[in-house]
DNA sequence: CCTCTTATCGTCAGCATGACGATATTCGGT
DNA sequence: ACCGAATATCGTCATGCTGACGATAAGAGG
């Protein structure tokens, strides 16, 4: 009873907020199969290399960014005997949210990288099963704002309210009263810590800035019922 | 810039409620590694098998349930260089629930297999890095309690509101009051689903039975505080 | 019948929410 | 200096969900 020899790469949902659109980093493939197609950006985890640190190694070759500055989490593993005609490929899918970015820089094996909207991806095809990978993604970090501060992870490390509601009218598609987001996120515990500065940068009555707070929970959760 | 092989496996975290405890259910290795000692029930995917092929295969060989009445979903994927001394595995962990089960059966390379209850896991130790991967899977039961229908994963086809109720109250190893349980959960939407035939099973007044309703997502969610 | 047990319904105060009015504080223009 | 325009922030109020807990219903067993 032996075990049949796989290929095991990562493979990065990277969200961001580029204008008034959440936006998807797909690059254009350098290398068979499916060259010259959009793809999600990935690779092949090294010898001795575990799952999280290929992950980071990937975002950082793609995106060039310091790490730390970009939020990072596992999504999940895809592993369809048919998914790479070249051989067995399974890939553990890694969800990745960054603030606005300087424009992503091709990587290795990447011809070409850009930020695509979500909103026109729905026709567009990307290779491999990178459709399903992009829609768990965006599902799961639609779900993880309700009840989790991951919206902050989309700002600036100083931000305003205001700025955290666009990430969740942008990623949920969605219009939220000013008034009673203020109140909710103002309110909820360990959120948002003050910074006692303000910015007048969106115009109008200048705004108070925030930090993240230690919370790794949101309570009482935003839901979008 | 050739890819490394892995060798890639299913493992599962299956939970039952028996008499009155969360129970997992845990193998007795017959192979080397960890020969002995107590591990996660898994096993190799196969050459042409998909992962959740792979993960209900594995489940039906060492619970010998029939299919389809037991929830299972994908949990994560783990892969750190050293989690097998043989050579580099990484595994895709699925988890499992079950209503009150037969006695389960050793399976190929599980010389022993018995539910063991998690209050006495935290103590044990078991093979690779189950520990971690069952302490996950512990996590996701507790939290996908709050905002979705999985309890009735433990129940069986027909049951009470006092059944369901006592889930929560084990898993959560909490004590929650039955009549606000009681007009919570008859009133969420698509949650419970009339049967019109009662039960004295549990002693007292007759109670109704309910099947599970259509409801995906649990509104309002059960919120634990 | 009486008691015990569990199921189910009601009541009520407190909190969170959604809808929306009111006020504060800046900027740019005149 | 004054006037909108824009945005931030606070307040109000009716509604609905929640937790605490009383009351009633319907069976089993003496």
């Amino acid at each position: 009873m032996g075990h049949p020899p796989f290929a095991v790469t990562v493979d990065l949902v990277v969200l961001t907020l580029t204008g008034d659109e959440l936006c998807a980093l797909v690059v254009r493939r350098g290398i068979s199969p499916y060259r010259g197609e959009w793809a999600l950006p990935g690779g092949f985890v090294r010898e001795d290399e575990d799952l999280p640190d290929a992950a980071r190694r990937e975002l950082a070759e793609e995106t060039g960014l310091p790490p730390g500055t970009v939020h990072i989490e596992q999504l999940a593993g895809y592993g369809a005997p048919d998914r790479d005609p070249r051989m067995r490929v399974v890939t553990i899918a890694y969800l990745a949210l960054a603030p606005d970015l300087p424009l992503p820089r091709a990587g290795s094996d990447a011809a070409e990288a850009r930020w695509t909207p979500v909103r026109s991806l729905r026709a567009e095809r990307l290779a491999f099963d990178h459709d399903r990978i992009l829609a768990d993604g965006l599902e799961r970090a639609r779900a993880k704002l309700e009840y989790s501060p991951l919206a902050t992870a989309f700002c600036a490390p100083e931000f305003t309210v205001a700025e955290l509601r666009r990430v969740y009218e942008l990623v949920w598609d969605t219009r939220l009263d000013p008034r009673n987001f203020h109140r909710k996120v103002t309110g909820a515990d360990g959120l948002l810590e003050p910074t006692g500065r303000t910015t007048t940068r969106d115009g109008g009555r200048p705004a108070q800035l925030y930090r993240r707070g230690g919370a790794e929970l949101l309570y009482p959760p935003m839901l979008r019922s």
